[in-house]
DNA sequence: TTGTACGCGTTATCAA
DNA sequence: TTGATAACGCGTACAA
């Protein structure tokens, strides 16, 4: 591995004035730097990061943390991360945490010790725990999917989560369904709070005031949404339509409407989030809000890197993408048959 | 953030004796050790990465090269390898090559840069530029999926592939099928040859000679099995079963079929590889060879952790994990009917 | 058992 | 415009 001392002594000049080029600095002879120049790619050097690290105490290397890499909305995500962070050169630290909050803990240790550039996180701790968690993290952080609110400032890129819940409801609504029952995320979790919020808005203005067993908070896990979904099919009164708060749970949902023998949707209608289908297989193609999973992913590798800059400004960002709205078979239209 | 030098002076030793104790070094009085570590505590000493690698000249981070973070199965041997990483307090660099050999190319200069103490990769490179890539890395390196076959020693994970294939291709033979294709991968890469080599077999075995237009190579993306099935299906004597050397090649060639209005499995029987249903919700649950995914990750994190020891044999090392035999509703009985 | 002193490869400060 | 030199924080001969 030939070292920038190498280069120097070959050339009869400074480590300085060869790092200078390295690094693309001004106040150097143009003639000179084209002699390092060709020298240096003469000997393909590469740069030590690990000397350069320890002299400028910091890296390059951005931290992913998400909960479940298995789910390809983050997969999707990751790939959009990893393909803004591409052309600036920026490796990309990957950390997968089950959701557990003592692994996301970890991992931001572990990426204060690498000394990061940066963090995207889709966090799995609640506000509070956030909040001592990120501001201490000593580099930029960009949320994604779960963004605290009571961060200031803060950079943040999703969906208007609220909106897109209530546009999924209206839908059901003008399908005719009025009991819409509700398998939400954590509570705390941003995302899942919006579109708990947006379920009840657009009820509230069809008029109509839900139980407060028609939501049952799930972990985003299969499993709880087949429990939630067991435990609203133990009713006497019976939902016409669920919406499913993510992809998982809408699963698990499927199965436990099937384990009763029941079908989908002639027997009860189901809406979920992300419940993308890449490949067009799915045996039921659920009725969906759809996330940019890969263009979020993109945008907060972008707004790590902008965060970059030593003249950053240290104000939020947040940036608020559309979703869509993917029209599946598993919404039954009640308004021929009422 | 105290350095080593700080605990030191406060307890009036030297850099090296704490610097001992901090890497449970011997020849340390156990009395000094106890105030250390104390004192180590206390102050939440955290070494810095940087300067530790810029003097060992290593670091502890494993790189991972995929192709398509996306693909469900990649993503399951991700998180096994994480689950594998994780006690020993590896980083995990990833990055994920779209199937490119130049990106691929890059990430490994990216990983030797970052010095990092091992690779696994799921290569997409050429046996050739696999060995030229790969022995010049610097580093333990451990591979799955496609493992090269010219090279030793070398450290890889995988399954049976030839056998797994004929295992399959049988199952066909027992519904009944004789004109069994397949929709291979791209020529050289391990784990396509073995199975397109057991899908030989099996049907030589049979007493079936393919013709040379029984077989097509795909690159294991979607679009590209929707092309060979589309051409497998302008043929007068259409095959009565397809194989498809993985998932993504699979959906294609449904789209395919489906394209053609033709019905799985009434019309044309359909199996795979790797067309893993976590969620139970495909619409045609494809009969298929699965790879324990989540294995291959924690043995490849097993074999590439096994050679960071100092003296870890140089020698190939080969686990081959057991498939299992996934039986959906993708192939017709043709033997009632024949 | 402990301490001294040097060097890892780079960047940054200052003087030339 | 260039060069000498001092860090950065740690590990490790070697000396004590």
């Amino acid at each position: 591995m030939v070292k920038l001392k190498d280069i120097a002594r070959e050339l009869n000049l400074s480590t300085s004035t060869v790092s200078r080029v390295v690094n693309n600095q001004d106040r150097v002879d143009p003639e000179t730097r084209q002699r390092v120049m060709a020298a240096l790619k003469r000997h393909n050097y590469q740069p030590d990061e690990n000397a350069r690290r320890l002299k400028t105490n910091s890296s390059n290397v951005i931290g992913v943390i998400v909960p479940d890499i298995t789910n390809p909305f983050f997969a999707q995500v990751i790939k959009g991360i990893e393909k803004g962070l591409a052309p600036a050169r920026h490796p990309l630290l990957l950390c997968n945490t089950d959701e557990s909050p003592e692994r996301e803990l970890e991992a931001v240790q572990l990426f204060r010790r690498q000394k990061v550039a940066g963090i995207i996180v889709a966090t799995s701790l609640e506000q509070r725990q956030i909040r001592k968690t990120y501001t201490a993290a000593g580099c930029p952080v960009v949320f994604f999917d779960n963004v605290p609110h009571d961060l200031e400032p803060v950079r943040a890129v999703s969906i208007d989560n609220a909106r897109a819940s209530s546009e999924l409801v209206r839908f059901l609504l003008s399908q005719g369904h009025q009991r819409i029952f509700l398998i939400g995320g954590p509570v705390g979790e941003s995302s899942a709070d919006a579109r708990e919020q947006g379920w009840r808005q657009a009820l509230a203005e069809a008029g109509i005031s839900p139980g407060d067993d028609w939501l049952w908070h799930g972990d985003f896990q299969e499993a709880s949404g087949e429990a939630a979904m067991s435990r609203f099919l133990t009713r006497a009164d019976l939902p016409t339509a669920v919406c499913a708060a993510n992809n998982f749970m809408a699963f698990g949902a499927v199965k436990a409407i099937e384990a009763r023998g029941l079908a989908i949707p002639e027997d009860l209608s189901l809406a979920a989030f992300d419940a993308h289908d890449p490949s067009g297989l799915m045996r039921l193609s659920l009725t969906s809000i759809l996330q940019p999973a890969e263009a979020i992913g993109q945008v907060a590798a972008d707004l790590c890197l902008a965060a970059q800059k030593p003249n950053a400004p240290n104000v939020s960002q947040r940036v608020t993408l559309e979703h869509t709205f993917s029209a599946g078979r598993s919404v039954r239209n009640l308004t021929g048959s009422a």
